[in-house]
RNA sequence: GCGCCCGUAGCUCAGGGGACAGAGCGCUGGCCUCCGGAGCCAGAGGUCGCAGGUUCAAAUCCUGCCGGGCGUACCA
């Protein structure tokens, strides 16, 4: 990053030089290395506006950079300006990256406003699978990434403890209990087939005895409560394994008791925005230009999810936060469409929500199903999953494509402790410097840590430059990621480690006299990167595999 | 039918106006006295789904078509 402000500090000193105008903002980036580091089409944009090729134009500003200090060369090629930094300019980023420290890819864009990250929010009706387990990941990861950038992120799940689904969960667990004790209770139509109810049945069953002989409203709400905090305590345990932890935990019920949804309603109704058919109330969407009018409250007057989830976007503005994002399936899109138009009626402004929308998941390599359902009981485990292969490997591969990318999670190439295995190939760069740290001893740690001591112009190497300003890279990195793509900082580092195995298996670090302090001070700093961004995705930096 | 997303190397996928299109796996051929070989090096492999259009410049933007996923509930 600190590359790019460098060559447009050094191109509009140039231009100034030569009295033209500088574009805002001025355009540079990264190149291919036949071009040098930095390439600009700057001389494109003022060959419109000053006449004249482009090439006429880059040919000036190469002139006017020629002799700058902090580089080795300015080119004019086809009409872009091209740099190349001295090694000097290179080294000094170096020194800047150790002395950041932990702090290194920080910044302060969020200037400590408040940021809501809603991710998981799987209904209590069964453990998480692997589909959620995308969800728990993107939406972790993003959390830690608003958090490096100066944000004060909150992490929420919403609990759907209510409705329709959660009485079918409850009569379903009904049903188990009374075919524990004997009974012949079909499971009701449509309800939650999966194995994972009957032990519960039977715990119940032995506990409570013949109490609740028919599905009755005290059976109901006994149920309702066991289920929903079973079902609860199994989630929780997943989202333990998989190191996902969340600030708040918002039911559905305190939204009804405190009256938000009745309230949310009534303000649609005076702005309009709703009417009245067949008993039912609905929303004005069709003419707002989206497919269709959905139903807000059915005509046995319960609100919809639809309904309650706008009143829940109404609590999240109210409770401060200045921007909200949500992790949700693709399946969602339509009802974020309908939020995003009623928060928009109801005022909100319209960068307030944000949806992170992923595809889904398919599990490649391993016995199990392909088209999961809770419902069904068709579903794979998230927690089996992380005993498998363990949380480092789960976490990575389930970022590691783009979120509106289906994900095809290589089961086989998951289950590899080789450096095949991306994430091992990562984690496994981070290690190799750790042993050579060892082998170097802690008073070389502290020197190459403490770079005054050492001189870094014995980087003379390419593959050590290259190295240098690929790290120069993550704070950039960082900020991309952030916009909804954090598969980018899985890919950068690999870059990273792809830069660093080659320079390793090549170059001698230890022994090399002068040389072996500057090569440890860039070790150092692959560590660092390395470790800032594995923890940025949650996945751990062993000293040791 | 309509809406959203996706079609890039054999496979899984990056790149989403700029200079000859990239990575990993797989494949072919080399390299283990040396800081961790859980590796390294080299090579082969692509009409960027198809057809138009915009632009000095299109894998990238626009339109149409083809193929796949999801949605199109008074479910959540």
């Amino acid at each position: 990053m600190q590359l790019e402000a460098r060559a447009r500090a050094a191109i509009s000193q140039a231009l100034q030089e030569l009295g033209m105008v500088c574009p805002e903002p001025l355009p540079v980036e990264r190149t291919r290395p036949e071009f040098g580091d930095i390439s600009s089409r700057v001389a494109f944009v003022l060959a419109r506006e000053l006449g004249g090729s482009p090439q006429e134009v880059a040919s000036k500003i190469a002139g006017a950079l020629a002799g700058h200090p902090e580089l080795a060369e300015a080119a004019a090629v086809g009409g872009f300006v091209n740099l190349r930094f001295a090694p000097h300019a290179l080294h000094r980023l170096l020194k800047e990256i150790l002395q950041a420290g932990e702090e290194y890819g920080r910044r302060d864009l969020g200037r400590g406003r408040s940021l809501q990250v809603e991710f998981v929010s799987s209904n209590p009706t069964g453990p998480l699978t692997v589909g959620h387990g995308r969800q728990a990941a993107l939406g972790d990861v993003l959390a830690n990434l608003f958090q490096a950038l100066g944000w004060q992120v909150t992490r929420e799940y919403y609990l759907n403890d209510e409705g329709r689904q959660i009485d079918l969960l409850a009569q379903s667990l009904w049903a188990r209990y009374r075919q524990a004790l004997g009974a012949e209770t079909p499971l009701p139509e449509g309800g939650y087939q999966g194995d994972y109810l009957i032990p519960i049945g039977e715990e119940l069953a032995e506990k409570w005895g013949d109490r609740y002989p028919s599905w009755d409203a005290g059976a109901k709400e006994a149920f309702r409560r066991e289920a929903v905090g079973r079902m609860l305590r199994l989630i929780q345990e997943d989202l333990e394994a998989f190191g996902v932890s969340f600030d708040v935990w918002t039911r559905e019920g305190d939204l009804h008791r405190r009256g938000l949804v009745r309230e949310t309603f009534e303000a649609l109704r005076e702005r309009g925005a709703v009417y009245e058919r067949e008993g039912a109330f609905w929303m004005r969407s069709k003419e707002h230009g989206l497919a269709r009018d959905p139903v807000l409250i059915r005509s046995d007057g319960t609100p919809t999810y639809l309904m309650v989830d706008i009143a829940y976007h109404v609590d999240k503005f109210r409770r401060g936060f200045a921007r909200v994002i949500d992790v949700q399936g693709a399946d969602h899109a339509e009802e974020q469409q309908q939020v995003k138009l009623a928060l928009r009626i109801l005022g909100y402004p319209d960068d307030f929500l944000h949806y992170c929308v992923h595809q889904f998941v398919t599990l490649k390599g391993r016995a199990g199903v392909e088209k999961m359902s809770t419902r069904a009981g068709r579903f794979i485990r998230l927690g089996d999953l992380i005993s498998e292969l363990g949380r480092d490997v789960v976490r990575y591969f389930m970022v590691r494509r783009k979120p509106e990318s289906h994900l095809t999670f290589d089961y086989e190439l998951a289950k590899k402790t080789s450096m095949e295995n991306p994430v091992y190939y990562v984690q496994y760069a981070h290690t190799r410097i750790a042993s050579i740290f060892r082998e170097a001893g802690e008073s070389a740690r502290r020197d190459a840590l403490g770079v005054t001591e050492a001189d870094l112009s014995f980087l003379t190497d390419p593959e050590e430059l290259a190295l240098i300003k690929e790290l120069d890279r993550f704070p950039d990195v960082i900020l991309q990621a952030s916009e909804f793509s954090p598969h980018l900082l899985c890919e950068y580092l690999e870059g990273v480690a792809g830069l660093f195995h080659p320079y390793y298996s090549r170059v001698r670090i230890l022994g090399q006299g002068e040389a072996t302090l500057a090569r440890l001070a860039l070790l150092s700093g692959i560590q660092l990167v390395l470790r800032r961004g594995l923890s940025l995705l949650g996945v751990s930096a062993p000293e040791e595999m």
